[in-house]
Order: structure tokens, then sequence, then C-alpha cells
DNA sequence: AGTTATACATAATAAACTTATGTATATATT
DNA sequence: AATATATACATAAGTTTATTATGTATAACT
């Protein structure tokens, strides 16, 4: 999912949000979602995007639908309830992480040094 | 790094922030130093840290200069010119996968859907 | 008829990291 | 004096996560 490295660790996060968000969703309808969220900047990647649906639902964290739509094949994902407690501590790491991130770029002067 | 993977693929643009801020540092003093401003939440393993800086060394972004201080060695590593101009384009990228993450997080309404 | 979009999947490879281990000196603790 | 912790580097084995490439299949557009 792109050239930066940075969203390396950050899908599982960013699909449980998105599924909190809207109930329920199919695979290609995530990375449509992503695509317009970011304008275009992030593409998840099949290769990265089926694989981890299937971790997570593995894990235990989503439940999967299978539903035949145009006669196309469609999965519809959504959290199950030990998903929902995980996505809030998902959450809670992903703002942390921001938060420690921008401290590091954007660092305030130390307030024990005063004059 | 923490156990959060959400750090995977940060190490490099942390090393590189903290070295335009600070003109030279030593591999131990970048672990401290991201330990403190971090207030202990990311802990740089050594096992990341020095791969890490030889290989930004090897891509010629960082020049090492080794000296012996209290009969122990350190290499003391700053940007290069080429990785002085590396470093904006990854704060840059930076920036905007804060940026993009805060979207996916914590999404505004469509401004396409009036009423 | 051929390309693009929709919708899934997996295998081979690459990159970044964790964990474990190793060397060596200095300082603090018991 | 012996032991543990801190300082300071390094690398090898294994894991995780993603990229790239490939595959199947249907629908819609040109």
């Amino acid at each position: 999912m792109k050239n930066s490295q940075l969203y390396k660790g950050s899908l599982n996060t960013i699909i449980m949000k998105l599924l909190e968000e809207n109930g329920r969703m199919y695979g290609y309808e995530i990375t449509q979602k992503v695509k317009l969220i970011t304008r275009g900047e992030l593409n998840i990647t099949e290769g990265a995007l089926y694989p981890a649906l299937h971790k997570l639902e593995a894990d235990g964290l989503l439940d999967v639908e299978v539903e035949r739509v145009d006669n196309r094949l469609r999965k519809y994902y959504k959290l199950t309830e030990q998903g929902e407690k995980e996505t809030v501590n998902r959450l809670e790491e992903l703002q942390e992480f921001i938060k420690n991130m921008q401290s590091l770029v954007n660092p305030t002067p130390n307030p024990d040094l005063q004059f």
C-alpha cells in the first residue's frame, strides 16, 4: 500500500476502524473507501488486503458472510464482539503513535530548561 | 521497537529527523533521546537501529565518524548533503501520512452530501 | 472484440523488525 | 571483591507485513 514505508503496520487498524464505522464491508469496498478518503494517496493492494482479512477472521476479530450480488461473489466482514473491544485498543494505540511521532518531528522546547 | 506494529517503517524517518535537529548523534544516544521524547513509549531495539544506520550510510544519506570516549567506542552519524535533502522529503511524507491516518480515524462528514 | 471495473485468491519475494546472542568497558550496588 | 546495570557497538535466525505477479470469474463500457 503505497511506496512510503510508513503505512506498514497500519492496515489492520484501518480495516477495523472502517468496519467499526460502517458496520459491514467487503474487501473491494474497503480498498475504494480508503482510496476515496485519502484522495488517492493510499491504495491498498489485494495481496495485502485479503491475507489481512483472513488473519483477522482467524484471530476471531472478524466475522464473514458470503453473498452473491450481480452474479459476483462478495464477502462481507464485520467486527466480532472481541473485534470491537480490540478496535478500541488499536485506535488508542494509533492516537498515541501519532502523538509520539508529532513529538519527534515537531519537538517542543524542553520545559525543564527554564530561564 | 515497541509492540505496536504502527512504528514499523518509521525508524529511518525518526533517525534522520533527530540528526537534522542535533547535527550529529551516536546510536545509543538516539535510542535514549527517542525514549525520552516519547516518555518511554518507544524503545528502539539495537537489532533494528544498527542495521538501519548501516543502511542509511550505505545509501549515502549518513556519514560516520568514529571516536573513543571514556575508552569506549562511539560512532557519530550525521546527514550528508543528500541526506538533508532526503530528510525534507521524508518529513513531508510523514506529515501526509499522519494527515491521512487522521482522515481515516476521524472522518469529517462527506462535503458532497449537502442538504 | 477488447479493455476496464468488480471481486475474490495465493505464491514468491523483499523489507523491516524482534529476539537472542556476542563482545567490551564503566559505574553502581551488595 | 563480586555482581548487576549502564554504556556502546554488532550480527544471525526467525517473524511479520507488505509488494509484485499471477490466476479465476463476471459485468460494463468502448
